[in-house]
DNA sequence: TCTGGGGTCCTAGGACCC
DNA sequence: TCTGGGGTCCTAGGACCC
């Protein structure tokens, strides 16, 4: 009994958002920035043909930009959040059993259509998607989610195929896995696939042939499991549960230098609150907290970078509890005299929020604190973000935050930014 | 001259993903 | 002047145990 996997994967994902309200940008180049408008992390079709590179810096591309009139998006992730979403809802309507594997990207189970024609329904699905949420799509078929990956890849590059291939037959891997660079197969990054070249591996084909055994030494256990999926085999199966999660991050370079402690608390204070609010809606509770701040690796600033841990006297995910011990830490780690460019919180250990150790405050203290970080948590959800927040997070514009100076409006997410349309 | 044999747990670092 | 953020998994090696 084989298995059946499907991979739709959507088009220049954030780029796609932005034209799902931007019909006029069609056709013309568009990139989104990452956060504070650093690099370039989607482009069109048309700015990848003028060579804008994934990650390029924008000010090192700012001429290009200008030259060849490239619009430009900040990222909007109420945006792509609330599309990924919509996209997500639309397969569900077609295909029972759906893995949600990031952002723009979706495992389907397509067992049931083993040995049947399944392009119908795959072309059925990218033109559902397209036709409700407005986002386009390609989709890979195989008999292993490695091997679906590189169907996907060969459907966005090949025009012939229009957005569907299926590599379910062994002729016709044979016939392509040879064109595909072993750099592009999933689960092999930069470091792998130069060991891999030393020794004249430079296809999906060439790794195929590997031994798994070879795989194992050069690249570990999962780099054998590559070889087993490239070869029809599937070690992946579909992960249906939501894993809980095992740690939480909260890091943001700063939208300018920060050279006061008063800035610094504002930030540590603010992504320990973040660290609360996601800690609060995974129901998990930290355990301990880490912390550190550091000054641009790319000038030639005084370098400074330091991090400091602590556990907490009982699990919590209290955001005064959090904001507090980051605080403390933070004095700890602060000198005077340096351009900071960067902080964060960590929480490494995390615990179900239900087994959390009996505290030093009462029990009836601690619910109440419970309910009134939730009603926090229900407000911000309905008011925006940050409409109840703690002194120490500083001013709703500091000038530490984040720049965004290209954001698009929340579309789909915020009543008063909803498009307006006018009829005569 | 000879110097055990397994275990577990933790951490740091590497590699990869989107 | 300006260079993202948030995850996972795997392994080696050290500490520690009996």
């Amino acid at each position: 009994m084989g298995e059946l996997f499907g991979l739709i994967d959507c088009n220049n994902f954030y780029v796609s958002c932005e034209r799902v309200f931007r019909p006029d940008l069609e056709g013309k180049p568009v990139i989104v920035l990452s956060n504070n408008d650093g690099c370039a992390v989607a482009r069109s079709a048309e700015a990848k043909l003028l060579g804008i590179k994934m990650g390029d810096p924008e000010f090192k591309i700012r001429d290009l930009i200008r030259r060849e009139n490239v619009r430009v998006f900040s990222s909007n992730y109420a945006l792509y959040g609330d599309l990924s979403r919509r996209v997500g809802d639309t397969l569900g309507s077609m295909v029972p059993t759906v893995e949600t594997y990031s952002i723009d990207e979706s495992f389907l189970n397509l067992g049931e259509f083993n040995g049947r024609e399944v392009e119908p329904l795959a072309r059925e699905l990218r033109d559902r998607v397209h036709r409700w949420v407005g986002i386009p799509t390609c989709v890979g078929i195989a008999p292993t989610k490695t091997l679906a990956k590189v169907a996907n890849f060969i459907a966005k590059k090949r025009p012939q195929y229009r957005g569907v291939c299926d590599l379910r037959s062994s002729r016709v891997r044979a016939e392509l896995l040879p064109t595909v660079p072993v750099e592009e197969v999933w689960g092999i990054g930069g470091a792998s696939a130069a060991k891999l070249a030393k020794i004249g591996i430079l296809t999906a084909a060439d790794l195929a042939a590997l031994k798994p055994d070879d795989a194992r030494a050069l690249m570990t256990v999962t780099g054998s499991r590559t070889v087993y999926e490239l070869r029809g085999i599937s070690c992946m199966p579909l992960e249906l549960v939501e894993p809980t999660r095992k740690g939480i991050a909260v890091t943001r370079s700063f939208g300018a230098p920060v050279t006061s402690w008063t800035a610094m608390r504002e930030a540590l204070a603010s992504y320990a609150t973040r660290a609360a609010e996601k800690m609060r809606r995974y129901k998990v509770a930290a355990d301990n907290l880490f912390v550190f701040m550091h000054t641009s690796t790319f000038n030639q600033d005084p370098f400074y970078s330091n991090g400091a841990s602590a556990r907490f006297v009982a699990t919590t995910n209290d955001t005064g509890e959090v904001v507090g011990l980051a605080v403390r830490l933070g004095e700890r780690l602060w000198r005077d005299g340096f351009r900071y460019s960067k902080c964060g919180v960590m929480i490494t250990e995390l615990l179900p929020e239900a087994v959390q150790q009996p505290a030093l405050w009462s029990e009836l203290d601690r619910e109440r604190r419970e309910w009134a970080w939730k009603a926090v948590d229900q407000l911000n959800a309905k008011l925006g973000r940050g409409t109840v927040r703690i002194l120490a997070a500083g001013p709703k514009d500091s000038a530490w935050k984040l720049r965004a100076e290209h954001l698009s409006q929340r579309w789909t997410t915020r009543w008063d930014e909803l498009p307006r349309v006018r009829s005569r």
